[in-house]
DNA sequence: CTCATATTTTAGGTACTCCAAAAATAGCAT
DNA sequence: ATGCTATTTTTGGAGTACCTAAAATATGAG
């Protein structure tokens, strides 16, 4: 029947596909944090991925050797070119995957990312190609979030948390973090915050205190912590003129 | 991100799903083949999986203790219920997945089968339901072959090849063996010979020669191989009986 | 220079494979 | 039925890809 391990058993092996879950997971784990730091250290690799600082180091050992990655002992890794672009492909098929099972298959934001996140290795370039053409080639998943172009460029949004506004302020929902917190996504749904929202900040309590925000005319109070997940460009204050 | 692991690393283990690729397609082989021949032998699982005898005998070994087959030593395999259970969830999977591939996202029926043996190992149930209801719950794969029901049912169909009828013979396909020979696929879609069309054996030389049938009014010419790979039903020879 | 902390190394485990040698069975001749 | 060979199956040893746990070592703060 199938037969992944085609390429890999025995003694040759590695034809063109340097794939595999694993590897295609810590690059992508590597990618996203080097977004936040560079270089990217054994002990946040062992964080993000919940396994043990030794394994991590054995797995950058092998990154190395494969050419994916830079590595400086006790210091940290980088990416290197071919890492990167391994990267941005998982990352374009995870959410191309998202936006499919909801715009396809009837899935709910909340609902998609665990899936995503196994399917995102086993596609092929095919279906890969087949699913950004019945999705009419989008530029972003379901939590806001770009997805990389077949070539491998992504344009990341400028963005700031909801957080960090101050009353007064209209912003406009860019994207969510932690897009694999359900439960965060099915309560920010239920208020509204969705990207592309509109919203316009009311009140902001000290202290990291909550927010109460307007949004479609309703008045919302907000926690702290759920407004630091939520990225906003700021939109222009209105007063729509009569004509 | 991910962890497909997550359950099975380390000691315990196994919460539900004793899945994993492997064990899967090795039940869903024993299946194939118990089809044909009960007990399975170790030789005929290592041929169908092009893995050597002894990787069999371990895995078997496994799966006994898993309570996935019944095992006699030099004798051979079955499956257990569980085992059966497993085996047609899989293929439950398989054939859902080259249809969808087919309906909603516009592959060929000689493209599916490659993508699906990897795919049907990690869809999950509840994306495997989005799909069978996307297609409004099909009865039939892409290749003529009955989809078990989410309850593990599956209804065979009685047929018999096309190589084995006499000459004026009418006959529906129904379904075709070898879906993973893309080739031939791609063949017989260009000659018509697709589940469900209707053809009537003109001649048929000796000694396992070709075979002349008219199907959708044209005459055609096929070798033995490929007619041993069309299953068919026999259909009433029709006469149209003008009013 | 010393020590806490982060990192790497080493050793050991599971899953899956291959190869080669040993064991069991089956086919067949007598 | 008995024995012998050809074939199949099992066993044992090994290798890769993960992982953990625990011991050894590098780093940099004070
Ligand atoms: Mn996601
Ligand atoms: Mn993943
Ligand atoms: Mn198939
Ligand atoms: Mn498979």
């Amino acid at each position: 029947m199938p037969k992944i391990n085609a390429l890999e058993t025995g003694s040759s092996e590695q034809r063109n596909s340097l794939n595999h879950q694993a590897i295609e997971d810590y690059l992508k784990t590597i990618y996203m944090l080097a977004m936040e730091e560079t270089p990217v250290t054994t002990s946040r690799i062992a964080e993000a991925r919940d396994v043990k600082p030794g394994s991590v180091t054995s797995m950058i050992q092998r990154l190395a050797k494969l050419h994916l990655v830079n590595y400086e002992k006790h210091y940290g890794v980088t990416l290197t070119d071919a890492g990167t672009k391994v990267a941005l492909e998982v990352i374009r098929h995870h959410r191309l995957i998202e936006l499919f099972l909801i715009e396809a298959l009837g899935f709910t934001w909340d609902e998609v990312h665990e899936q995503a996140d196994i399917l995102e290795h086993v596609i092929s370039e095919k279906l890969e190609e087949r699913i950004a053409a019945a999705l009419n080639y989008p530029q972003f998943d379901p939590h806001g979030n770009p997805i990389p172009s077949r070539e491998g460029v992504m344009h990341s949004v400028e963005a700031e948390p909801l957080s960090a506004l101050a009353a007064g302020v209209r912003a406009r929902i860019a994207y969510v973090l932690n897009d694999e917190n359900s439960e965060m996504l099915r309560y920010l749904a239920e208020l509204g915050l969705t990207p592309g929202a509109v919203l316009e900040i009311k009140q902001v309590a000290p202290f990291a205190g909550p927010l109460t925000v307007e949004i479609e005319k309703e008045s919302r109070v907000i926690g702290h912590t759920i407004a630091s997940a939520v990225m906003v460009t700021r939109e222009p204050a209105d007063e729509p003129v009569a004509p």
